[in-house]
DNA sequence: TATGACCGCTACTGTCCTTT
DNA sequence: AAAGGACAGTAGCGGTCATA
């Protein structure tokens, strides 16, 4: 099978900041083969053609793809009539139609303070469960917006991707995934690798060790990889091959929930 | 109780290089 | 010589949680 892992981000021109990573899973062994930025892969760095080319690959290529975002809100902020996650995603398609991500943002914080007590920053079960944070967090929410109204949501709405555990596996499957809690599970260095230091490319150097001697599965990744997720001190190449392992140890598992979850929420894979 | 770190964005700064 | 574009680097945002 296919394996792919998206490390994804909302800016308005994502070309060098979104990676993909490239794999092939045979059993319980996973090659992570390829590694690049959006603007190689697409041949494109403004927000709109980024999207709309990551759209068509996950529509187009058989396999299973990690994507570091998001895939829903706390329930306590949606309608109560939204009852499954796949109206959950409509709803949030169609509420933040034409919003800006300001907008979105201040307009979920308004609808948590209106609650009693709860704080303003709510978070998903699955959230809790990985230490995530809230959607629509300051450090989050343009990725929740883009990645969930621009990408998710119309292949939601076409059936193009299965999305589990809220849907059974199928030819194209899309996860949630969410690097920093694959690192904790993992046990290896998850802070201080962003950074465009020696010990940081050290911490980068010690992660990828970490995937393949820890993971679980027989993880290989081709030595041209290696090289570039040591050498990208955004840390984004290396969040991409992340993805790919935690991606590909959903599908070695049948897609088993690593978390409780709210089924109106979604479930990050870790 | 205080501090620092965090799935990161935008706006602003300064530098370098090009064009007039 | 001055102006302007491309680009890299940094400050600020700002809520929560883990750690000291």
């Amino acid at each position: 099978m296919d394996v792919r892992g998206v490390d994804f981000s909302g800016s308005a021109a994502p070309g060098r900041d979104v990676w993909l990573a490239d794999g092939r899973l045979d059993g319980d062994r996973l090659e992570v083969t390829a590694c690049r930025p959006a603007a190689e892969a697409f041949g494109a760095t403004a927000r709109s053609p980024v999207l709309s080319a990551l759209g068509d690959a996950l529509r187009n290529r058989p396999g299973t793809t990690g994507l570091d975002v998001s895939f829903g809100l706390p329930a306590a902020l949606l309608p109560a009539a939204v009852d499954d996650w796949g109206d959950a995603v409509a709803w949030f398609r169609a509420e933040f139609d034409g919003a800006d991500a300001d907008g979105m943002r201040e307009t979920l914080k308004d609808r948590a303070r209106e609650r009693e007590g709860d704080g303003v920053e709510l978070k998903r079960r699955t959230d809790r469960a990985v230490r995530a944070n809230s959607p629509y967090s300051f450090i989050t929410y343009y990725q929740t917006l883009y990645g969930l109204r621009e990408l998710l949501a119309p292949l939601v709405a076409d059936g193009a991707v299965s999305v589990p555990p809220m849907q059974p596996a199928g030819e194209r499957t899309v996860l949630e995934v969410y690097p920093a809690g694959t690192l904790r599970r993992l046990e290896t260095v998850d802070e201080g690798y962003k950074e465009p230091t020696d010990e940081a490319a050290a911490a980068r150097a010690e992660i990828l060790a970490a995937l393949e001697t820890a993971s679980g599965l027989e993880v290989a990744v081709a030595e041209p990889v290696r090289e570039r997720a040591v050498a990208d001190d955004g840390g984004d190449a290396l969040d991409s091959v992340v993805a790919a392992v935690a991606a590909a140890r959903a599908a070695a598992r049948e897609f088993e929930p690593p978390t409780p979850f709210d089924p109106r929420e979604g479930c990050i894979y870790v």
